[in-house]
This record gives C-alpha cells, structure tokens and sequence, in this order.
DNA sequence: GTAGGGTTAG
C-alpha cells in the first residue's frame, strides 16, 4: 500500500519537524521552504522571527508571503509582517523598507502606507530609502495614479529630497500604467533635478517598449541612451531581442545576439530563449533544436523552465515524440521546474503515438519530481 | 536593506 506507508512517513516528518524545533535560524528557514500547511509555517514564521539572523534572510520572507498571497491568506501575510515590530530591527530603516515592499508585492498597498506612517512612533528614522519603499509599493499594488501624491507632496511635507531610485519608481510606474510620454517626460524631470538617468532607468523603458510592440518607440530611447553615453547591458539588449522575435526578425536577432558578443557582454538565457521563442513561433523546429543545442553546448547556462515550456509543445505539435521524451527526461536530470500541462503534452503525444512505456514513465518522472508532485493523465494499459 | 527581465511550487 505504497498510498498508506507515504502518509505515515509524512506524518512522521512532520512529528519529527515539531520535536526538533529548528533553533538556528538557516535550519528555520530551510524547514519553512519545505513546509506546506499555511498555518504552521505562520506560526514558525513567527517563533523563528525571534532569531537575530532569521530576520535578515529576505529569501524566506520573500518566500513565505509569496506562498499566502498565491493563497489569498492576505490576513496571515499581516500577521507575520506586523508580529516583526516586535523585533529590535524595526528601528532600522532598511528592515522597514523590506517589510514595506513586501506588502507592496502583492496588492496590500493601504498595508504598506500604514506601516510608512507607524515608522515614528516605531522609533525608526524615513528617509529617501524607506518612500522609496512605499513608492515601489504604490506600483507594485498598481495604485500608482492613485498616488501621485506619494512623490510630488509627501517628500515636502517630510523633509525628504527625492533621488534617482525614486525616479526610476516613478519611471517604472507611468510604464506598467502604460504612460510612455509622462515616463519619457519623468526623464527630463529627474536631468533638471540633477540625476542622470542611468541604464536602469533605460532598460526600464526599453522593457516595456518592445514588450507592448512599440519598437520604433523603443529604438528612440536606444538612442537617446547612446546619445547619452549609457552603455547598454545584457538586459538592454534582452529586451531589444524580444522586439525583433516577437516581430519574426529571427536573421535581425541572429545578427543581434553576435553583436553582443563583440560587446564582450555573455547573451543569458533570457536572450536565448527570446530567440528559440521567435523560432517557435515561426513553427522552426530545426532552428529551435540548433539553439537548444547551442545552449547546451556553448554556453554555461542549462536550459530552463522557459526553454522547455517553449520546446516542448512546439515538438509535440510537431509530432516529434523522440524529442519530447528526450527533453522530459533532460528537465528531470537538471532538477528543473516545469509546468503540468507541458508534461501533460509530451505524455499525450506519446500515448497518441502509442509509445505507453515513455508515457508511462514521463508520467512518473512528473510524480517524482523534486519540487512538485504532478499528476498526469495516461490511460491504463489493457 | 529602496530601482530594471519571465515564471515561481496551495
């Protein structure tokens, strides 16, 4: 009864978690990556916050409020963020700012701007760092037209002078609100305040240029990066990358990535992937199997999530089941992460091609997958 | 410890 003895054994792994309370603070966070009922990790989240180290490991927080907030526990995420004003670092600005943000990831805007507030009778100093915390949250929770106020009255009202992070933020807000002329004309406002717009404030525009399909726009702010004497990045040219994929400017994009190179800058996967996605797209699976190569072969990355989520579906429809098989078996070696339905294609592709043994054995390489149990369909065998 | 890419395990 191989359904029995697994409940038994996780049973005992939970018994045994409760009697060996994790007392250092990387064995509390390992445990709370690890754990999975909501309530518990909330209330080791709070007992572990007692631990000095513990509240400087922002992947866990990160981590855990991540987790409620894909689980609508907004109540829990308060919960353990505001137990941490009971800890001497909520008289540090930077701890403060973290807390703030993290209400700000997800949607907990009015959270944010309460603890902002708090922050003087908390006995902790504001400063440009912590509104620009709160303006990152303002974003973040999409309230960012909402409060203008947060950058044009609140630093007069404080004493604070904005700096060039905080116009980056403010950049970044007027693109996810899709204003392309107020964050092109914050370039100009943050210049006259005397900061330089820097490649973080190019490739934030340039992101979301090529992304929405506004290239000419984008190649305008390419310019004027030039024309400023910003050197671009990896990610500036990553994003450029996806304008010409995304256009099926695959010769451009081949061209693009050399051109990178002679840069001396290393292409990642980010830019690999736009461009077997751009290949996909175009339903080349020979193009798309030369890059996978390439990856695997020239550089140091392996592929990922994304390359196989991109892959996958395109050999399956192809019906270019030995592929499909041979990438599920590659994701498994790697230890990568995958989305079900893609598994689920590969196994449907085999079944279709009546090949049962891989399907079979794709479906249970998805139940034994090292970060999550998937259940995938393959009809029984007769 | 606050700013930029695509996801993210209930």
């Amino acid at each position: 009864m191989p359904g029995f003895s697994r409940i038994l054994r996780r049973t005992l792994a939970t018994v045994a978690a409760e009697a060996t309370f994790p007392t250092s603070p990387s064995a509390a966070a390992s445990y709370l990556y690890k754990e999975r009922n909501f309530n518990r990790i909330v209330d080791q989240f709070k007992k572990s916050s007692a631990l000095d180290h513990f509240r400087t490991k922002n992947g866990v927080y990160e981590n855990v409020v991540r987790r409620l907030a894909s689980a609508g526990r907004f109540d829990q995420i308060h919960e353990i963020l505001d137990h941490q004003k009971g800890f001497r670092d909520i008289k540090k600005e930077g701890f403060v700012a973290r807390l703030i943000c993290l209400y700000g990831k997800h949607g907990m805007f009015d959270y944010a701007r309460k603890l902002f507030d708090e922050m003087p009778q908390l006995e902790c100093d504001r400063t440009v760092v912590s509104l620009n915390a709160l303006l990152t949250a303002s974003v973040n929770s999409k309230k960012f037209n909402e409060n203008e106020a947060l950058y044009t009255e609140l630093p007069e009202k404080l004493g604070i002078k904005l700096d060039g992070v905080s116009y980056n933020v403010i950049v970044k807000g007027f693109c996810e609100s899709g204003d392309f002329e107020r964050a092109l004309a914050m370039l100009n406002e943050m210049e006259k305040m005397g900061f330089s717009p820097n490649v973080i404030t190019f490739n934030t525009l340039l992101n979301f240029l090529y992304r929405k399909n506004r290239p000419e726009d984008g190649d305008r702010v390419w310019r004027m990066m030039e024309e400023k004497g910003v050197a671009p990045d990896v990610r500036s040219y990553s994003s450029k990358l996806v304008g010409l994929t995304s256009r099926k400017k695959m010769k451009e994009a081949v061209e693009l990535i050399d051109e990178i190179k002679s840069k001396g800058i290393k292409p990642d996967l980010f830019c690999y992937n736009s461009l077997i996605k751009g290949y996909a797209n175009e339903g080349d699976l020979d193009e798309v199997k030369t890059w996978h190569k390439h990856i695997v072969k020239n550089t140091e990355y392996d592929p990922d999530k994304a390359t196989f989520g991109i892959i996958i579906p395109l050999a399956c429809e192809k019906g270019d089941a030995d592929y499909a098989y041979q990438l599920c078996k590659d994701i498994f070696h790697l230890g990568c992460l995958i989305d079900p339905p893609t598994l689920q294609k590969a196994v449907d592709e085999l079944v279709k091609q009546s090949r049962m043994k891989e399907a079979e054995e794709v479906r249970l390489l998805g139940r034994n997958n090292k970060y999550f149990r998937y259940i995938l369909q393959v009809p029984a065998t007769e």
